[in-house]
RNA sequence: ACCCCCGUAGCUCAGUUGGAUAGAGCAUCGGAUUUCUAAUCCGGCGGUCGCAGGUUCAAGUCCUGCCGGGGGUGCCA
């Protein structure tokens, strides 16, 4: 990796200024005409010790050498900039290709993380709100997979919060049956929203949603019976859709997995004067810390999700001893996990903690949530993304069979959804469209899937007509501008992989994908291949298929399939 | 009231953590197919980066203040 050659190289001429070249990086150039790669370091470093610049400069480009590296230049006030040799350039392509991972490295051999995403809570449909955790978490799960990490998934469900009160009070008073089961979740969310409705406006319901609770967690087998209906349920609609958008998780332990260790986290925390009575509740004060009290167990006796997740937290380290945990959850909850990280820490946890957060999803019209009951079910985008791709495939591609069509219709269907969601900054607030969701062209999913289709398509046609044709005998060479410009790319998928890993944002390599796409779209229209010569031919068509083999992967690691004809 | 995000082309968004002339897609206008998949490619149009200061060789990016939007702030999760 040339940032690690610079820093060596900016370390071994100017020993005196060890400690600000840890971020020093070498980055893509903001134009080709100054070649490949540029490295700033010098100018920041000529302010620190008083020196010019552009000479700090041209003495790192004097001496420093490497193999990749045809030839740097010092330029404007002190950029160093950096030309990869075509030769070096040809020969890693060759390694890419023969290399499963293609050359990417496995920083994370070794190490164990667990990924808390997705999260849905029961007894309430999946709605367009969750696709952005489920997708996003899912998406880390598969880049840190890659790069060597152990990585445990866990769904932690919703399964043990208050609303199970609302829900078991509204369902003794009045369910239906024959609702319950030919639509049971579309049942219990009528329920759980007439309930709730009920419990805002008469305060002797909501008290008696309220001991319904206290009832659940002490255990009354009614009630607990009840509950495990609703989860069972709720688990079987879950599935469908996981199935769907191929997720799945190593481990799924609702918030009710932890129940029998949350006196004791309350235990602890007063105990050790953390936390301690206030207005009838127990309360950790984070004053020192500057963060608003944090509440472990209500008045009324009953624990709230804060004391969930420090147990949960607790269990996961004790269990598995995680390097770190990373928690995908909308923007909502950044407050109550600073809260909960800190107590943790408190109580001698030393795991690093992490909270991915998201922007939320709304619609133009602005929030939804089920209990207004302007949700936009989960199932029904997915419904819609399909059938919309498959108008698109029957009319491009009427001559295949339709059992084909369907399979092609469904992976660019889920395909465009999930790329919609990734190619974001995950921070961003997502106004939901239609028009957006399902986008098909454009920077999206199928114009990737495309490319991969088009891939394989000339891969085909070159084995028909060059039957007798060893593509290994040839080595790659890059002669012309659009397939060098393709080369260079294909060079940095190991620094997007990382780079998305590291900074929990697979739009990175979501950009990458594309920007790679792009130029290959542009080589393959106006550079020939299959009517290239020979030796330029089989070159040129194994570029192809490192192209291919780096869509392939990396839209696999973004949890998008990819087809051979689309 | 306080805290956290966001504000970039008509619309939707990138912008590699301070770098060179701010980039894509959609929309719009024009061009490319006897050829390896036109779900494509090539080009045009389109910008006081919310506003005002500040920091420095360099600010969309950092600091301060304001304006606008979203979210949060002990008994929902």
């Amino acid at each position: 990796m040339l940032s690690d050659w610079m820093r060596k190289t900016f370390a071994e001429e100017f020993p005196e200024a060890q400690e600000g070249l840890a971020d020093l990086r070498v980055m893509t150039t903001a134009s080709p005409e100054f070649g490949d790669y540029q490295c700033n370091a010098a100018m920041g470093l000529a302010r620190r010790l008083k020196q010019n610049p552009r000479q700090l400069a041209g003495r790192i480009a004097g001496r420093a050498r490497h193999e990749s590296v045809a030839r740097l230049e010092v330029a404007g006030p002190g950029f160093i900039n950096i030309t990869l040799d075509d030769a070096w350039l040809g020969a890693h392509m060759e390694r890419m290709a023969a290399d499963p991972d293609l050359c990417v490295p496995k920083p994370g051999s070794g190490r164990t993380m667990i990924l808390d995403y997705s999260s849905p809570n029961v007894a309430k449909p999946m709605h367009i709100g969750h696709i952005r955790s489920t997708v996003i978490g899912n998406a880390l799960d598969r880049l840190h997979r890659f790069l060597g990490w152990r990585v445990i998934s866990d769904n932690h469900l919703g399964d043990w919060g208050t609303q199970f009160g609302i829900i078991i009070m509204g369902f003794k008073k009045g369910v239906d049956l024959k609702a319950l089961e030919s639509e049971p979740i579309d049942e219990l969310e009528r329920i759980y929203r007439e309930s709730y409705k009920r419990s805002q406006e008469d305060p002797e319901w909501l008290d008696a949603c309220r001991q319904e609770l206290v009832r659940l967690q002490a255990g009354d087998p009614e009630n607990l019976a009840l509950w495990k209906r609703f989860v069972d349920l709720s688990m079987g609609e879950f599935s469908r859709i996981y199935k769907r958008l191929d997720v799945a998780f190593d481990m799924v332990r609702g918030e009710s997995f932890y129940n029998d260790r949350l006196a004791g986290v309350v235990e602890q925390l007063t105990s050790a004067g953390l936390a301690r009575e206030s207005e009838g509740a127990i309360v950790a004060f984070l004053d020192d810390e500057k963060l608003p009290p944090c509440l472990v167990r209500k008045s009324d006796g009953a624990f709230n999700y804060a004391t969930t997740d420090i147990a949960t937290i607790q269990r996961r380290v004790e269990e598995f001893n995680p390097e770190l945990i990373v928690y995908v959850t909308d923007e909502r909850q950044q407050l109550h996990f600073k809260q909960v990280f800190t107590v943790s820490r408190k109580l001698g946890v030393k795991t690093r903690l992490d909270h991915v957060w998201f922007g939320l999803m709304r619609l133009p019209e602005g929030t939804f949530s089920t209990r207004e009951g302007n949700v936009i079910k989960l199932e029904r985008l997915l419904d819609e993304a399909e059938s919309k791709a498959l108008a698109v495939v029957r009319e491009a591609s009427p001559e295949m069979p339709a059992d084909r069509q369907a399979e092609v219709a469904r992976a660019v269907g889920i395909g465009a959804v999930k790329y919609a969601d990734l190619s974001q900054n995950p921070q961003s607030l997502v106004v939901f469209t239609w028009e957006k969701a399902l986008a098909l062209n454009g920077n999206s999913a199928p114009y990737l899937q495309y490319a991969y289709a088009r891939i394989r398509s000339v891969q085909d046609k070159f084995a028909e007509r060059f039957p007798s044709s060893d593509l290994a005998a040839h080595p790659i060479r890059l002669t012309e501008k659009h397939e060098r410009a393709l080369a260079v790319k294909a060079a940095g998928f190991a620094d997007a992989v990382m780079l998305a890993a590291a900074s929990f944002k697979p739009s990175m390599l979501a950009d990458y994908l594309y920007d790679l796409a792009v130029l290959y779209s542009s080589f393959y229209q106006n550079v020939p291949f299959l009517k290239a010569d020979a030796g330029f031919r089989e070159s040129r068509v194994r570029l192809c298929g490192l192209t291919g083999a780096i869509l392939r992967k990396g839209l696999s690691l973004l949890g998008i399939g990819t087809m051979d004809r689309i």
